[in-house]
DNA sequence: TAGATTGTTAATCGATTAACAATC
DNA sequence: TAGATTGTTAATCGATTAACAATC
């Protein structure tokens, strides 16, 4: 069952399958298949199954898959038996959104920390999480072996920090700064303004297709 | 210069283009080429030149690209020329951290009303933007011409809430629940917890590769 | 002119889809 | 057994990379 060089297309869409599998056994289904899977994720059922295969294959010819074996065989392979530490650098918007959110127990991650570089907000705590000042994050993950650190903080100083974080024992970054950072741990970038800008695009595609086709019925009436 | 059936590849490095491209604008940069846009942004020339040819070639042979003109050009490309109206739907964490969130103007988005359906926060005001009933969210965007509806609210009303989005015609929706939800119009999609899922999986498959790395140095000194 | 770099065609690579024997 | 659906190999498709003539 030698688990590698999967693609990032399929690591992708790994999350997905779990979520929609975690579903199906809250409806209490006992079995699916590639081509159920597929039509309902608007996937492929080859490539359900060619996905699925890269992990060693545990579905059944003729049944298809059992929900609960899918489920637990998905959350075994993307890492999520084991619990996970976190931090969270910077205590503004988005870094405060974070600490209050309440669904990072469904990817068995615990936030256990914020931190914060003004002196008048260390002290405090946001959802029962103390806020330090950022000076002591690196001693902090050392001590508490944390494993994600959250780049929540202004941009000028991201890579400063993941610098600390890295050199701290820090195992991967969570990176919510319009910026590309630099590292030896893995990096997942959320950059919500690249988000926004590929939905600007499209928007404005359709507005340039309807102006497109009222020019031609225009054409057509002359 | 028809520009038509971009494939999702190009249409997600576009806003990375145009960051990169305003970063050396800022700098005062005056020209670049795709060798050098290639090295920073870790992507290959050829990429680089198949990508902006798509829209049409605004380079010159020997020279390279003009900074500003590329800027120029990159934001015509994905419509950055005009202004987009947004409303939020939810306010809660995240829908408060977005109300609160600066950077909208970057991509040419005024945020203009937040809507939620507790009675006790009409009325209220989140970074002087006012909160509404999710009742009037229909009305809303038809009188003001919203183009894009923001969905930060509970899993259970998304779909709800974006039919009436979509029948009061909005033109695109930012979705932040983790749901797949279904329009007729261009979907962006923002899964915080799969891209943690992401993020975890490969530190998993991190520390596999450590301890396999750590039993092979074992056998060795047997 | 010589050097540099584009625009564009051709080659390669990888991901998706199809097909089908294996088998529950 | 017959029907269903997997696991897996082969075919297709599309995206990335290489190559090079055009030209500034």
């Amino acid at each position: 069952m030698k688990e590698r060089k999967i693609s990032e297309a399929i690591i992708r869409r790994l999350p997905r399958y779990l979520r929609h599998v975690t579903m199906l056994a809250l409806r209490n289904e006992e079995r699916t298949s590639s081509g159920a899977l597929a039509a309902q994720l608007d996937l492929n059922a080859s490539q359900v199954r060619q996905d699925f295969n890269c992990f060693g294959g545990f579905g059944q010819q003729g049944y298809g898959y059992n929900v609960k074996v899918l489920r637990h065989e998905l959350a075994r392979i993307m890492g999520m038996l084991s619990w996970y530490k976190m931090v969270i650098v910077g205590a503004g918007n988005i870094g405060t959104a974070l600490a209050n959110y309440e669904g990072f127990d469904l990817a068995r991650v615990e936030v256990c920390a914020i931190f914060d570089h003004k002196p008048e907000l260390v002290g405090k705590t946001i959802n029962n999480k103390p806020i330090f000042h950022v000076d002591q994050l690196g001693d902090y993950i050392r001590e508490n072996k944390i494993d994600i650190g959250v780049l929540a903080n202004r941009r000028t100083s991201a890579q400063e920090v993941t610098d600390i974080m890295v050199e701290a024992g820090i195992r991967g970054i969570w990176n919510f700064v319009p910026l590309d950072i630099v590292a030896p741990v893995p990096v997942e970038n959320i950059h919500m303004l690249e988000s926004m800008m590929v939905l600007i695009y499209k928007i404005h595609q359709n507005q340039l297709d309807e102006d497109e086709e009222a020019e031609e019925k225009e054409n057509e009436e002359d």
